[in-house]
DNA sequence: CAGAATCCGGCACGATACTG
DNA sequence: CAGTATCGTGCCGGATTCTG
C-alpha cells in the first residue's frame, strides 16, 4: 500500500465513444476502493468514526472489537494519509488524540452502510440456517 | 477462511429495547461481510460475473486483469461455499465448465455498484488533485 | 480448457514490551 | 493516554509445472 495518493490502474487510455464494456471502468473503480479499504479492519474503523463521530483512539479501540494497538495506528494513518480521517492532537495533561471523518471520508457513509446492511441480512440467512 | 458458513461474531447477546449504540450491530453486520468479501479479488470477480453474466473460467480471467489461475479457482470455490456464485460444468469435448452468480449473490449487486462507484469518484479525484 | 499440485517470498496481522 | 519498537507467524497471493 503506497502513501502516496496513487491510483492502481493507469487512466482509461481511450474510450472512442462510450459504447458497450464498460464493465472494465467499474473494474476499475472497484479495485481503486479495495486499494484504499483493503485489509481487516479499515472499514470497521470507518465505519466506528462514521457513526460514532469524533472520538479519541481508546474510545475507536473499544468500537472496534479486536484490534491491537499497531494495527490501529498503521490503518488510522493510512486512513489519514487517505484524506478521509482527520487527526487532531489536544494538550491537555496527559496528551489525548481525537480522529473524525473528514468531510471527504463521509462520501464513504453510504458504501459502509450498504456493506453493513448486507452483512447483517447474511448474518440473518446464516443463522437461519 | 472457514470452509463452513459460520459467522465471525457470536449473535447478539441481548438487545433489550431498541435503543441507541446498535452500531454494535453495524459492526457486527461488516464484519460479516468482509469476512465473505475479503481478500484482494473477490469482489471484482463477483463484480465482473453480476455485469459480464453466466461466463466461462477464462473468461473470467480475462474480465479480471492480473490474476492467476491459482487464485481465481480458489477464490471461485469459496464463493460458491458461500452460495454466491453457482458452478456448471458442461460435458463437452474438452471440458468447459461456466460460472454465473446466484440469485443471493445478487443480493450484492447493490454493494458492488456502490463501491465501484465510490471507486470511480475516488479516481477521479486523484486525477485532478 | 479447467484446474490441482507444488514451491516460495512477503507482508498482514498478532502479542508483548517499552516510552513521553 | 497514545502511541512506537520489536519479534514472530500464517496465509495471501504469485510463478511454474502437471493432468484429463
Amino acid at each position: 500500500m503506497n502513501n502516496e495518493t496513487t491510483l492502481v490502474c493507469s487512466p482509461v487510455s481511450e474510450k472512442p465513444h462510450c459504447g458497450a464494456a464498460d464493465h472494465r471502468e467499474r473494474v476499475m473503480g472497484i479495485r481503486d476502493a479495495i486499494d484504499v479499504l483493503s485489509g481487516k479492519w479499515k472499514i470497521e474503523i470507518i465505519g466506528a468514526l462514521l457513526f460514532g463521530g469524533r472520538m479519541r483512539f481508546m474510545d475507536v479501540m473499544r468500537e472496534v472489537p479486536g484490534i491491537a494497538a499497531k494495527m490501529l495506528s498503521k490503518e488510522l494513518h493510512d486512513l489519514e494519509a487517505h484524506q478521509l480521517v482527520k487527526r487532531t492532537v489536544m494538550d491537555t495533561k496527559p496528551i489525548t488524540v481525537e480522529y473524525e471523518i473528514t468531510p471527504y471520508g463521509k462520501s464513504l457513509e453510504e458504501v459502509i452502510i450498504t456493506i453493513a446492511n448486507w452483512g447483517l441480512s447474511h448474518r440473518k440467512k446464516i443463522m437461519k440456517g
